[in-house]
Order: structure tokens, then C-alpha cells, then sequence
DNA sequence: AATGAATGAGAGTTCATTCAT
DNA sequence: GATGAATGAACTCTCATTCAT
């Protein structure tokens, strides 16, 4: 009985992972829901069986990725003498490693969400807007604690870190940017958090 | 340069104005030819009299555009002698004025096509990753001048530099960061590049 | 007639009653066979248990009750001597009772069925007409007895006394004609029997 | 410039009489789009041209002819002192006149919308109110003259005298009742204004 | 150049029906 | 008997694109 279950479970898990996979290779608008079908290997009707149209996968997929982001930030944000450098790294991390584990769930929650975060529906707007709000939070902390400057408001420090990021992620999916060595990256992450405190100058500054 | 000759070149750029609009309105796939049409005030058949199809007009705006900004970096890039600050700030400023002049022409440059980079036709993957390779030259200067940190490739700079900004304007088209007052907003460019030289951190520096 | 047996037959009969009250509320193309189930309080897979497909669900609605019309006209026609008007009644009770008893079934048999007669299938057809017939004959009857007008035809006749009954039936449903108190309505059908026969001129005649 | 502009207008024409047909053939739901579009001998999307979905096809229909019923009913009504009998003569004639010219039409607009009023959009329901309406009041100024009995209301008659009609229609429809011949359907059309008013009985009355 | 009627492939969605449990 | 997951054909509606005028 307990498989009975997990069978229903996992086939809406097999077809979130196929839509997250078919999504990342063509794009949201460009695949059909039968190409989420015939790659999750289920009739075409069962998909509609889950869900109750195509956006509402989208949002599933980036309604539980988020998530997990904003659950990150929070606990980050819930440990306030903890080094600004940690707690960045923290967030550098989960979101490499989590891009290293499912690329393209991350590529769909990044190209083509945020992307089009403009027409979201509500839920998700608010959802996004909220690990922005969480990380400025931080950043906030120890703005006050005089350890940041003081003259950019932390929402826009928040925007310009997670950009960063961004970005360079973008630049793996094109692979305009050359995935590095697993060590080499595990360094980057490292230094990624060290520019956004310390600034690209060269300097003698702590690691 | 008769009258007629201006009629056509007119029209053809109130298509692609209207094509902006409505793309940074409602997005590019949710938008339809007659949207653009009716938004340039032309039957719709005309859009197709002066473009092959619907992608053409985007890939236009983004050529226009996005060659404008190649130009900035190239002729930023052609003064290798110049501050990295002051080069930096020329960037900053053409790309956060030309949001101030015609943000839905940016919005559809950055979320429409930067975001799906992707999915582009070769001459625009090109045109795309010519600008990042022109900054990272700038970059790669500094760097070898010993201005730069030494640990970090110059093209990830690059889409760092890049990231931070394009997500501060994504800020600014969700509504999320609130538009500064003009001389606030003069006072913000500095500090981006600022930021991005010296990092977030608090600390003595030069401006 | 052991108890499995009968609730057996009484999930059938629950079956069917939901069904003719989700077709008499949304009309049958409009609903579903979840429809008819979530009413039902069984699962839709039991339907397909109780009935081949979604059409003969209808057609035995009809069956059924089309066939208690037929009965009631039929034992009206063997009683030869009886008066018309007595047998008009009995056919008119007959119908507007079941119009107050079960008003969603005789929805569905006057709206769903008689309307789309054409479409039904051949022993539908069969039997729609039979009402049809037999009460032909009845009037064949008394027109051969010289009691009602030579110039038309019975089956006409039949024709006009049904539709008579069924617009207002229909205007029942509609909520355009107001249903009229329990009295006022045993007196309606009383008239209705006496306007087919006499008309509705005023007139010194027999109640 | 004529011939244009009347060349779109025959289009939506066509379709709609290419609609009529289908409709009554294999009745509206049972028909889809394509076999209007294949019955009008244009493009399926042309269909989309004109009309917004398939129900405003149906719509449109029913307010074309439902609305020439209304006319006629109304011009009766406006010459009160004409006879009663020559008023519903006039209104019969009209129906079975468009029956004989258009028959298709005449059995989309009774069976597939009169029929499933209940499912009506508001303006639709409020045209099929009007009729009735409209020749209620005729019955009702006729039975303030004394003409008329008075233990019936009014609109009931009206139900009456439309339901007759309309079930002889169906009965032609059908094919149950053979069409008579033209002068037979003339003289048709006058007794069933006389059974109306005089009712089913043999007697001496005028014609 | 300009118009907008005409085309038709394509995609989302529905839902009757089947079937394994 | 009972359940509801699974199937996939069918159908509506959209819209980029073509074309006659």
C-alpha cells in the first residue's frame, strides 16, 4: 500500500523531472506538453492528471526550488554573529551545489522564471520578492553593525550579489564560461563571496 | 531621401518601437503580430512588408541595441591607458541611461533575449558573446597592470560586473527597487562601480 | 435479494438519480462522468461498473421513464368508453405529477431527449414515437365517434396536445411561467385538459 | 469597392448558413468547427475570422431568426383591433412559411435553443422572454375583450399556442408527421389557428 | 506601400473509457 | 464490487504567415 502511494508520488515526481529537463533544453514556450510526456514516458492525459495546465508545472518546479533557497537564506538569517563571509558562502554554495546536482531545474528556475518574473502570477511574485526582502535582511545586519558601507541601500546590495551569481551560472549554462575542475570551483565559490566584500581590486585582504 | 524614402524608414521604426512596447509589456511569446501592429497604428500585414517574421524584429532590437553597447565597451576598450573606475563608469552610465531614455527597450534586451541566450540564432549568440569578451579585455588589462585580483578568470568578472547591473534594472522594471530621484540615481552609478572595484565592504577609499 | 444484492441495485439507482440531476442542472453534453459521480458519492469508475457508456445512462432514464408514459397511455387507450376529457386528465396528471415529483428527471427526458429525438438511437426513436402513436389512436377514437373535428389528422392532434403540456412544462423550468400553488395547479391541469378540447375562446361549455 | 466589401459580408454569410446545416444535421454539440468550415468550403480559421467560438455561431443564428419572430409578434400586436384568429394566422404562417424556406434553420433555432433555453446566455434568454411576452399580451388584451377565457393566464396560453407549433414542427422534423401538400399545409396552418381558438372538438363553428 | 481576409498547422485542454489493483 | 490512475483521441481555439487587391 505504501508503494501504491509512492506510485502516484513518483509518477508526478518523473513528470515534474521531465518538464524541469524539457523546459531547460527547449525553453518553457517552445515544448509541448507532449514532449513532457513522451520524456516522463506517460500518456499524454496523465499529465493532466497532476497538473491542471503547463504553467502550473513551471510554478511547482519553482515554487519547491525557491524554496529551498529562501529556507537557506532564512537560516542564514537566523544566525546573526555569524561572519558576513560565512553566511554568503553559505548561500554561494547551496546554490552551486544545487546547480551542479540538477542543472536544469536551476536553469528553468533562473532563465525562465526570473526571466519573466514580470508576469508571474501572485504566489510567485511574492515568493520571489521574499528572498530578496530575506537577504537584504542580512545584509542589513551588518550594514548596521558598520561592517558594510553605508551608502547603498542593502535591497540593491541583495539584487547585486544574487545578479552575480546570476550571471556566471548563466555563463556555465552557455558555456560561454568553461566548467572549471570540481576543486577549481569549490576556489571560485570561495572567491566569489570574497569580490562581492572585498571588490575585484587586487589587495591584501583576508580569504 | 525623398518623402516616401522617410515614410518607409518611419514606419519601419515606429514598428519597432511599437514591437518594444508591447514585447516589454506582455513579453515576447505572449504577444502577437497584431499587437504590434495595432500599437503602431499599421494594418498588420505591413509588419510583415518590412520584417520576415516576428523573431526578425526582435533579433533587430537587439542588434540595434546591443551593438550600441559593443561600441561603448570597444571605444571604453580602445583607451587602455584610462582609469578602470572611469571605465567602468562610462559603461554603467550608457547602459543606466539608456534604461532612463527607453527602459522597455531594455527590458526586452535583458529579459527577453540576454535571459533565453540560449535559444538565439548564431549571429545574436555572437553579438551576445562579443560583449563580454570586449569587457573581459578591459578586465584582463587591469588585471596583468596588477589593478586586479589575480584569482579570478577576467570573463567572470565580467559576468559578475554584468550580473550585479542587469539585476539592479530587473529591480527596477519589477517595481521592486523604487526608482531614485535623478541625482540619487547619478550618486547610485558611482557606487555600483565602485562596488564592484572595492567591494561591499566598509573601508577607507577613494571614490 | 441478499443485502449485497440490493445495494447493488441501489448504487445502480443512486447512480442514475445523480445523473438526472447533473444533466437536468448543466445539460448532458455539458457533463462529465465525474460529474455524475461526485453527485453519486462513488468513484467514476463505478459507473463504467453499472453502465456501458454515458449515453445509455441517458437512454435508460428515458427507458424508464418515457416507458411509465407509455403505460399510462396505453391503459387510457384500452378503456374505449371512457370520456376524452377523462383521459386527457389522466395523461395530464400523469405528467405534471412527475413534473412535481421529480422535476430533474422530467427535464432531462422533455429537454435532453425529446429535443435531440433525432439523434437518439433506433429503440429510443421506437419508443418516442409510440407515445406518439398511441395517443393517436386515442384521438383516431373519439374523432371516428364524431366528437372531435374531422379536419386534422390524430396524430396532429396528438402532437399539439403534447407540445401544449411541454412548453409549459418548460416554462415551469425556465422559472418564466411561476409555479403556481398546489391548488391553483390541480385546477391548471384541469383547464389545460378543457383548452384542448374547447379552445381557448370564452364560451359557455362543460368544465 | 461594392463587391469587396460585399464579399465579406457573404463570407460570414456563408459560414453561417453552413452552420445552420451542420447544426441541424448532426446537431450542435456533435459538430465541430471544422465541419462548418468544410461545409462553408473555407479555411477553418476563417470561421475565427468571424465569430469569437462556436456559441456565438449559435447565438448568432437564434438572434437573426428569433428576432424576425419578435417583429412579427410585435406588428400584431400593434394593430389591436384585428381579429384574434387573423392575429395568431399571421404568426403561424410566418413560422411554418420559414420552416418551408429554411428548414435547417428553423429546427436549429427550435431544437437546439429554444429547447435548452435553461443554458442560454442572458441575452439570448431575455430575446426568448420577449416572444413570449410580446404574444402573451396579444392573448391578454383578447381576453379583456371577453374573447378569451378567463381562468387561464395569459402567458400560459402563450406556452400553449407556441409548444403546439412547435411540437408539429418537431413532428415534421422528424419525419412523423408526413408533409402534406402545400395547399394540404395551407389549409394546415389555418386549423391549427382554429383548434387553438375553438379547440378539438367537432362543433359548429366559423373558420 | 498598405490592407486585412484567408489559411492551416499547432498546441493546450478535456474527458470518455479502460484497466490494474 | 469498488477505486482512481492511466490512456489518448478529439476538439476548440490561437496566431504566425501568406496573398489577393
Amino acid at each position: 500500500m505504501t508503494k501504491k502511494n509512492s506510485t502516484a508520488r513518483d509518477k508526478r515526481r518523473i513528470i515534474l523531472n521531465a518538464a524541469a529537463l524539457v523546459f531547460s533544453r527547449k525553453g518553457f514556450h517552445r515544448c509541448r506538453i507532449s514532449d513532457i510526456a513522451s520524456e516522463a514516458g506517460v500518456a499524454y492525459g496523465l499529465v493532466y492528471h497532476y497538473f491542471d495546465n503547463k504553467e502550473e508545472i513551471l510554478n511547482t518546479i519553482f515554487d519547491e526550488n525557491w524554496g529551498l533557497l529562501i529556507k537557506v537564506i532564512e537560516t542564514v538569517d537566523e544566525q546573526p554573529d555569524r561572519d558576513l563571509g560565512d553566511k554568503l558562502r553559505i548561500i554561494v554554495d547551496f546554490i552551486f551545489d544545487a546547480y551542479r546536482l540538477v542543472p536544469d531545474v536551476i536553469q528553468v528556475v533562473v532563465m525562465e522564471i526570473a526571466r519573466s518574473s514580470k508576469f508571474l502570477k501572485k504566489p510567485q511574485i511574492d515568493a520571489f520578492e521574499k528572498a530578496f526582502r530575506k537577504l537584504a535582511q542580512i545584509f542589513a545586519h551588518h550594514q548596521r553593525a558598520g561592517e558594510l558601507r553605508s551608502d547603498l541601500e542593502p535591497k540593491v546590495m541583495a539584487y547585486m550579489f544574487f545578479g552575480s551569481i546570476e550571471l556566471i551560472l548563466t555563463g556555465y549554462l552557455l558555456g560561454t564560461i568553461e566548467p572549471s575542475s570540481d576543486e577549481e570551483q569549490e576556489n571560485t565559490k570561495k572567491i566569489i563571496t570574497n569580490v562581492c566584500i572585498h571588490g575585484l581590486r587586487a589587495s591584501s585582504r583576508p580569504n
